[in-house]
DNA sequence: CAAGATACATACCGGTCGGTATGTTATTTC
DNA sequence: GAAATAACATACCGACCGGTATGTATCTTG
């Protein structure tokens, strides 16, 4: 077969048909032949472009699950000037769209980070880059609020900040050990309760329900 | 070799080997070769006791993993009339011992849970199970203390009691990346401050620290 | 004590794994 | 246009995988 050449086209290939293969079997289970059938390219091809099956891995990491971190829960953050709403709003709507699209095979980021961080170092510092990124997301938003008066000045940024994302991701888990988005909707009105008390004065009860947005839209409800 | 037989011991043997195994590797990357090794079995034996490696896996989850939550997660719910103290007192005495013994290999049920729920029904539903025990460990304590006055009326246990397992697993997870306690403070202090909003009057600032205990002792501090 | 069942031990199987050696063709460089 | 190199394609490797067939020794049962 002659194949008209196209290197960054076939390493794209490789990184998404890799980032597939080991959203669902995870790294380890992951398998070369079924990547390259999944891709189209040939075994000459993958260890071209990348060195070793470890590198394709760390590669989808940092170039294919990184930024679908920052599209679905970073970025959406600067969505609205009252910090307690965007959040609740991005975690409503990123939820939800985990309900929709891959809800059965969870967040890539944490299968990766929960699978590799005991067994190999570069995985594990690889996914916590990531997710410090993401926890720096929800830091930035809250320290913001505190300084203009719009979040109790008693609480830790960087505490609250680990707490959410270790929340989303068990709430993630329990969706897809369930096959259900129920965990999610539970753990979504104990989140709503919990940001509502950051408040300078927690009200007595919830307030207003916030309609759910899709995670790339700006937040209508500001 | 002539051994005296112990078929039980046997069994046991190859449960535990399989379960270390499982829990640094993960099921489908666990090998039987190792876990016959560990266990100073023979391939004979492992299949006259179970069918196949899936079975063996499911024994795990039923017959070693479902204890410990139960023993480190749910039996110690009962060590004190205050619900929100007690729920307190376990979810910091749980995550201290895992900084002792096993931070950075995580939680066995959802290591498992993540990596198999996916991808085998068995796997899911028997995983489901067991969370389902320990979500009705902390929605029976709630239940009950609102029944008493103690736990405001207006939550609902079922979620209160999901969002706290998904809470936990997810600050787990984040212990084991960054094979640190780091995160396992920080969320315990949102947690903390979440758990006393669920009280009935709730006060405006944190009650006194309740001091950490062994998950398997019982609660002084009430 | 004999017979059957239980509890292993050993050897081996086909398949798949990640990785490599080598060959070939398109593209760039001089 | 020739030489060099980048971009693949193909064939193959040893290691390991879960599983099985078969043999043997121990234990139970009548």
């Amino acid at each position: 077969m002659t194949r008209i050449r196209n290197p960054e086209q076939t390493r794209r290939r490789l990184l998404e048909a890799a980032s597939h293969e080991i959203h669902r079997n995870g790294f380890q289970s992951a398998s070369l032949d079924r990547i390259l059938k999944k891709a189209g390219v040939t075994k000459g091809a993958l260890y071209h472009h990348f060195p070793s099956k470890a590198a394709l891995g760390l590669a989808v990491v940092n170039e294919v699950v990184a930024g679908k971190i920052r599209s679905n829960w970073v970025m959406p953050l600067g969505c609205c000037d009252d910090p307690i709403t965007a959040i609740r709003t991005v975690l409503a709507g990123s939820l939800k769209d985990l309900e929709n699209d891959y809800m059965a095979l969870g967040c890539a980021l944490n299968n990766l980070a929960q699978e590799m961080s005991p067994i190999n170092e570069d995985f594990r510092d690889c996914c916590g880059e990531v997710f410090g990124e993401w926890r720096g997301g929800f830091a930035d938003v809250l320290r913001n609020g505190q300084v203009r008066g719009l979040v109790r000045p008693d609480i830790d940024p960087e505490s609250a900040a680990t707490f959410l994302v270790a929340a989303v991701e068990g709430t993630v888990g329990m969706m897809k050990n369930a096959q259900s988005f129920e965990p999610g909707r539970q753990s979504l009105e104990m989140l709503d309760a919990f940001l509502e008390s950051l408040r300078p004065q927690a009200p007595k009860q919830s307030l207003p329900v916030v309609e759910l947005q899709g995670a790339t839209e700006g937040c209508e409800a500001c």
